[in-house]
RNA sequence: GGGCGGUUAGCUCAGUGGUAGAGCAUUUCUUUGACGUAGAAAGGGUCAGAGGUUCGAAUCCUCUACCGCCCACCA
């Protein structure tokens, strides 16, 4: 009798995981059949990956060897994301911890060096950490957002869009963050709600009309107060025009009537200031206002705030500017009120809107394709999908991307940062040149800002594949099949992925966008770093196995839905694998003297026909990317059909010998196909028990149902 | 201010018109030769609340409450 242990041993995973990785069938170069491809959403290249990286690529992985077993040239393409704020930021501040100093007292070179170093340590992890997870990624084709290929599909697309007029360079109020020291795009400015104080006040004692402001300090810059021109209360002064002396600075007022006012809310009349509110901004183009900056971009008072603000911090500006109001019997009263500050995503900084010179995206702008169809890049991002071409999985995220794109402003995708994709154009004297490459004669001085990371993300379904290079992987790969990210990079990545695609390549991206949410903690929080609640998952699969926590992330988890993360259920889905492991090692040393041409009874028969019955409700899951139903499903038959009853029955019949060869063979087709069935789920333990009986790869074993095919034509626009 | 999701057994969640489900937890039993990381069995829910449609509602409609999320130029 075959000696197999009584428990599964999951220290045997990275043994497996060679196998799978020296067989050569993670490339898709060497499989065959329809391709099927699924880039990997590349994680952050400085961190290391959470638990729900492992519930992403878990999802992935399950897709990618489900088709790979239906007979397809999967590829799951992996990479990493240079991100370029998260790192700066993270690098710097290593720096000053260690050495004492920020970027600029190394200068911009030895910067990079260091962000490089580091960057490249982190890559070597994360890769590590896939592994043990058990991702069939084909890392031949690894790829990096700032690697020279990624880079050169960077300034290709930026030349073409800058040609087409579609990228613009311009002084516009945008999100400055005065704390990482750039600017940031409107979909990095992140709201917490804080207490604040509305104070009531008049200009001047001869101003006639009273004021609300939770920032005092910003009326320095006033060059205007609208009102709503239906209000009653204010008709009379609309287009008069006030000089006067506020707080130590010389204020020129107009009055103007303006839709956007909301009469109910504080006096019903706005002190507007161009230079450092955009809505402000956009009033202030409506009727022709001057903008005066007076807060730099350390967030203090510039010369033009007045002699008595000065070069004072904004929150020092504004108790000199209450107290001067105090002291003038000017201010009124004073309102708690519940407001919205903005602070970077990233650095945490208070966001202080300055005008400055930054590159954008026109997103209005119509332009003409190869195809000749005339489109906006809202047009294209909203068409692409409003044509049902790309199908957003759960179907309700369709209408929060609609929404977005409705409100869409012109992105903003220049950052001051150091580490980045320089922006391709040069500069000298009054002539501007933009190219892939540096102009050839001297004198040419490179745009000192660099890309948003997400400029460079937004190719990643294409610049994987190679292009601006007409590849072969290019043509067979793309549109790619499936795009998994978690519902939060909807708009950051998913909506900017489209926007590259239909425009660069005139093609989708991918045809279906599965939407994951969140893992949280047992209490349901976020896992953060504040918190200290975060759980590696290494150790998660060192104490109970990969296949435990793939398959305990993706039970009970819907499409979208957050989910708890739960030790115990892992540790349920330990005891699972441990229970194919027996189940399996009982149908082994079972059918030593098995026959697999032997004839199945009667009520064999019946009982392999409900398993084919079974096994094709769970390929339709599949289909449907109701992964958590097929694998709660396959977990259920397998222990409670297969092991409890079918099992415990045979014990029966292997003792008759009449009965015996017909039940050795019903145990073997149900035991092989499930373990073909589980191993997307489970690949480590299903492989493992493969191997003590066969010498091919369960990975690449096929699927026991076959499926319609879909999507025959390659979808383009 | 808009929009979306959730509220089902102690816990985590399935279940979209036809007699309430799973896993874990709990209780009892089983030292059976695949597995005690196990097996057999049991208890446990007026499906958030109210109203409506229907022969019949956890499931459809309306409203309410609470929790959570997203969007928005309340200065």
């Amino acid at each position: 009798m075959k000696e197999i242990t009584t428990t599964y041993d999951q220290k045997k995973e990275p043994d497996i995981y060679k196998i799978w990785e020296m067989s050569g069938y993670f490339n898709p170069d060497n499989l065959s059949g329809k391709p099927f491809a699924i880039m990997m959403p590349p994680p952050n290249a400085t961190g290391t990956l959470h638990i729900g990286h492992a519930f992403e690529s878990s999802i992935q992985d399950i897709m990618i060897r489900y088709h790979r077993m239906k007979g397809e040239k999967a590829l799951w393409l992996p990479g990493t994301d240079h991100a370029a704020i998260a790192t700066n930021t993270k690098v710097e501040k290593i720096l000053t911890k260690e050495e004492g100093k920020n970027r600029h007292d190394i200068g911009r070179e030895a910067f990079i060096a260091k962000v490089e170093e580091f960057v490249a340590a982190s890559r070597g992890t994360i890769q590590n950490q896939l592994r043990k997870v058990g991702a069939s990624a084909d890392w031949s084709r690894e790829a990096f957002t700032f690697d020279e290929t990624r880079n050169l599909a960077v300034r290709t697309a930026f030349k073409r869009m800058f040609d087409a007029g579609l990228i613009y360079r311009g002084i516009r109020v945008i999100n400055w963050d005065p704390k990482g020291q750039t600017a940031v795009s409107d979909d990095e400015v992140v709201y917490k709600q804080e207490l604040g104080q509305l104070f009531y006040f008049k200009y001047s004692k001869d101003f006639p009309i009273t004021i609300a402001t939770t920032r005092p300090e910003t009326k320095l810059g006033d060059t205007a107060v609208a009102v709503h021109p239906k209000d009653k209360r204010y008709k009379a002064y609309v287009g008069q025009e006030f000089d006067l002396e506020f707080a130590g600075a010389k204020l020129h007022l107009k009055i103007v009537a303006d839709e956007t006012v909301d009469p109910d809310f504080g006096t019903g009349a706005v002190g507007v200031t161009p230079a450092h509110s955009i809505a402000d901004y956009e009033i202030a183009q409506r009727h022709n206002l001057p903008a005066i900056q007076i807060i730099n971009e350390y967030a203090k008072m510039t010369q033009q705030a007045g002699s008595l603000a000065v070069g004072k911090k904004t929150k020092e500006a504004r108790e000199i500017v209450v107290s001067w109001l105090n002291e003038q019997s000017l201010l009124e009263k004073t309102e708690k009120i519940d407001m919205n500050i903005s602070t970077a995503e990233r650095s945490g900084g208070i966001i202080e809107p300055l005008p400055k010179l930054q590159w954008f995206v026109d997103v209005k702008k119509k332009v003409k394709s190869q195809k000749s169809k005339v489109k906006s890049l809202k047009e294209l991002m909203h068409d692409a999908v409003a044509s049902g071409k790309i199908k957003i999985l759960p179907e309700r995220f369709e209408k929060i991307y609609f929404h977005w794109i409705d409100n869409l402003r012109d992105w903003n995708i220049s950052r001051q940062l150091w580490y980045g994709h320089r922006i391709p154009v040069w500069y000298k004297g009054d002539q501007i040149y933009c190219d892939v490459e540096s102009p050839k004669d001297s004198g040419w001085e490179q745009d000192e800002d660099t890309l948003d990371t997400w400029f460079s993300s937004a190719l990643w379904t294409f610049s994987t594949l190679g292009w601006p290079k007409e590849t072969s992987d290019l043509k067979a790969f793309h549109p790619t099949d499936v795009m998994a990210p978690g519902y939060e990079i909807l708009f950051f990545w998913v909506a900017r992925m489209i926007l590259m695609s239909t425009f660069l390549l005139e093609e989708i991206p991918f045809k279906t966008v599965y939407l994951h949410g969140i893992v949280r903690d047992i209490q349901g929080r976020k896992f953060s770093k504040s918190l200290d609640n975060g759980i590696d998952p290494v150790e998660v699969i060192d104490k109970y196995g990969a296949d435990a926590l793939r398959m305990a992330l993706v039970v009970g988890v819907g499409p979208g839905n957050d989910s708890k993360y739960d030790e115990m259920k892992v540790k349920g889905y330990r005891n699972f694998a441990n229970k194919i492991w027996n189940a399996s090692r009982f149908v082994i040393q079972s059918s030593y003297d098995a026959d697999e041409q032997a004839k199945l009874n009667e009520a064999d028969k019946k009982t392999l026909s409900e398993f084919e019955e079974f096994a094709r409700n769970v390929t339709k899951k599949m289909e449907k990317f109701d992964f958590a139903h097929a694998a709660e499903d396959l977990y259920h038959y397998f222990w409670h059909t297969f092991a409890d009853k079918i099992i415990e029955e045979s014990k029966a019949k292997l003792a008759e010998p009449k009965l015996r060869t017909s039940a050795q063979r019903l145990l073997n087709e149900i035991l092989n196909d499930s373990l073909v069935m589980l191993h997307p789920f489970m690949p480590f333990v299903t492989e493992a028990v493969w191997q003590l009986e066969h010498k091919d790869l369960l990975m690449v074993r096929k699927w026991p149902i076959k499926t319609a095919r879909k999507n025959p034509t390659k979808k383009s626009l």
